[in-house]
RNA sequence: GCUCCUGUAGUAUAACUUGGAUAGAACGUGGGCUUGCGGAGCCUGAGAUCCGGGUUCAAAUCCCGGCAGGAGCGCCA
């Protein structure tokens, strides 16, 4: 669906191109030279820098040139050069009436792009192993997974989302060996009983070697089909995630299927993709003295390797130890092959939840169950943190010996910073999550929104409590995305429990704000954004609001190819502070003109939609009333 | 040692991938507004690109060299 403001800069770059043409010039560079413009038009394109050198004359010789020539573009009423740079201005009341008009379009989780259109994603997150609650580092992988899973879902992509467990760990094993041995019975939360047992596990560790060395037993125990170690141990993990996934559901976040290690193994895709790397001959058995005893991979054939590559020897990297355990890389290369489709029906699913809140069926693989058709897909996001990176470039060069840079390619590692506890990392071993879970924060700041729930509406007390829970996690979604993926987030309770300015509540109470004159105004929702007089909210606060409206494709697209979930918030906190603005410097209900108010409130009505739907992408929803 | 990431007002950040006009918003701070179509508000002032070179008509953005913080470089996961 074309935004409004797509298609100006579309017939810009058309109008452009012809007038270059026409002066008999060549075009080079258009690409990134038009753009919004900050005081100066509303859009501006800079291209004649780029070409006054070729041409050899000045750039706003060739900026008059050009608007001189240019022919009439859509929604623009007229263009201007100035000193350089060729500026538009839009034809206001055209350019409202298509706002309006596409905004009536955008619906809060559905398509506003077709960008991916018969694509078929499937993103990973947040893959907690399964024996402790989701800490807020956690929360960080999961909410950044599923915004991205919605803003691609938003740009027409067939998302399958995908959480990987991790049973098969040491540290399941630790957790384990405590709920075998420590005689503590499970209370409370599963997850966060199972997490304290961890750590006490991880403590004695250190100090006792008999406990060691039963949990190192216990671990290749729970490695062994059959035995009744291995099914405890899933038994227990099982648990423990549907725990987790009480977290997820608070925090609106679903998945469609989650792939357990131990069907990894179980179903032999180790094998299996060991044998399709041999047969291509980029890895075998190595019997030279360093990896004697060793299955290695290498990963000479590739044409441009990296340079952080320099520190493997020869190129070489171990996929099977010499006592024939596989190393990260080499399940994470299996584990793609699936996704990739290049192992065909490697699992068969079964239910896990019938019924996620949000009615969809949560599938897992699982040892009895029935082919379905996850995975074969021609993208993967995975939503690692940033120290994975390594395993990742590996992974994906694996794919580029296989002479498959389309897979290579089509893997995406989303590499987000850590979240740390001034100074102290969140590291599992150490116990300092507790504290901090995605739980405990959640209450904490529902806390804080039942408190400052306004009185005014008699609301019933169970519409009262969901409305906290919004703000509340407006407020938690908003700090955590609203940074850049890659930098670090230093937790503190003043910054998670912000609810000013650019926050999530802020920009919650400009929607309830508006949903509140459309409901006071009575008027009929259906045909509000159909045929206003559009010259009456011409002037610079509606038409500000109007340019931002017009966008939200646009923004969606960025965020999208770019996968920073950040540029949706900061598009909704412009998006709120320009409806603020508006809302202050005109009346709407009480204008003077029937005619006013009607154009007045359809523009009310285009940025409620358009809030909403961009809510949605961070998945919220959108409240009218707080 | 090598490689990568980060460094923007007092604080925490956006823009860097794709160079473009006056570096955008927030909290805090100085001054002002106030029975409002919802004050979780509005108006207004002060305040920033780590340092040094280079490329360019134009550098927060690209290149080189520093400085500071962090991470990665295993038959560990």
């Amino acid at each position: 669906m074309d935004s409004p403001y797509g298609i100006v800069v579309k017939g810009i770059a058309a109008a452009v191109t012809g007038a270059i043409s026409e002066l008999g010039w060549k075009e080079t560079g258009l690409s990134n030279t038009i753009g919004a413009s900050k005081g100066f038009g509303d859009i501006s394109c800079s291209v004649a820098f780029k070409l006054a050198k070729e041409l050899k004359k000045s750039p706003k010789e060739i900026a008059d040139a050009i608007a001189s020539k240019l022919g009439p573009v859509e929604m623009v009423a007229k263009a201007e050069a100035d000193g350089g740079y060729v500026n538009f201005y839009l034809d206001r009341k055209s350019f409202a009436a298509a706002t309006l008009g596409y905004a009536a379009r955008l619906e809060a989780g559905k398509a506003a792009s077709d960008l991916g259109k018969g694509l078929k994603v499937i993103i990973e997150y947040p893959s907690v192993n399964p024996n402790k609650p989701w800490h807020i580092g956690h929360l960080r992988n999961a909410l950044l997974g599923d915004a991205v899973a919605n803003i691609y879902d938003a740009c027409g992509y067939e998302v399958e989302r995908e959480d990987f467990i991790n049973d098969l760990g040491l540290q399941v094993a630790e957790s384990l060996w405590g709920y075998m041995n420590l005689g503590d019975k499970p209370e409370g939360k599963f997850d966060t009983w199972l997490g304290e047992e961890y750590v006490k596990v991880s403590k004695a560790i250190g100090e006792n070697a008999e406990t060691k060395a039963g949990v190192g037993k216990l671990l290749s125990l729970i490695e062994q089909d059959g035995t009744y170690e291995s099914k405890l141990g899933r038994e227990v993990s099982e648990k423990c995630v549907m725990a987790q996934y009480d977290t997820s559901f608070k925090y609106g976040i679903y998945h469609d299927v989650l792939v357990w290690e131990s069907d990894v193994l179980g179903y032999k895709l180790l094998e299996k993709a060991m044998g399709i790397l041999e047969k291509a001959n980029i890895a075998k058995k190595a019997d030279d003295q360093e990896y004697n005893g060793c299955f290695v991979i290498n990963l000479n054939e590739v044409k441009e390797l990296p340079k952080e590559l320099q520190g493997l020897k020869e190129n070489s990297k171990v996929l099977i130890r010499s006592d024939g355990n596989p190393t990260y890389v080499a399940k994470d290369i299996a584990f793609h092959m699936w996704k990739f489709g290049l192992i065909p029906s490697a699992f068969k699913y079964s239910v896990f939840l019938e019924r996620q809140p949000n009615g969809k069926t949560l599938y897992t693989t699982s040892k009895d169950g029935r082919p379905m058709d996850f995975g074969g897909v021609k993208k993967a996001i995975n939503i690692i943190d940033v120290k994975q990176s390594f395993p990742q470039m590996i992974l994906k060069l694996s794919f580029n010996a296989l002479g498959r840079d389309d897979i290579a390619d089509g893997i995406e590692h989303l590499a987000y910073g850590r979240v740390e506890l001034e100074g102290e990392s969140l590291a599992g071993r150490k116990g300092t999550w507790e504290g901090y879970t995605a739980d405990l924060l959640l209450e904490e700041t529902v806390k804080k929104a039942l408190s400052l729930i306004g009185t005014r509406f008699n609301l019933t007390e169970s519409e009262h409590n969901r409305i906290a829970r919004i703000i509340a996690l407006s407020a938690i979604k908003f700090e955590f995305l609203k940074i850049a993926p890659e930098k670090w987030i230093t937790f503190s309770w003043k910054w998670a429990l912000n609810f000013d300015g650019d926050s999530g509540p802020y920009c919650q109470y400009m929607h309830a704000r508006a949903s509140r004159l459309i409901e006071d105004s009575r008027a009929d929702v259906g045909s509000l954004l159909i045929g206003p007089d559009c010259t009456l909210i011409s002037g610079d606060n509606e038409f500000r609001l109007l340019k931002l409206i017009s966008q939200a494709t646009d923004m969606v697209e960025k965020a999208c190819k770019e996968m920073r979930p950040n540029v949706i918030t900061d598009y909704i906190v412009d998006l709120a502070g320009a409806f603020g603005k508006f809302y202050d410097s005109v009346p709407v209900l009480k204008a003077k003109v029937e005619d006013e108010k009607k154009a007045r409130l359809a523009l009310v009505l285009g940025f409620a939609k358009s809030m909403k739907f961009s809510l949605g992408l961070l998945g919220l929803e959108a409240i009218d009333r707080m």
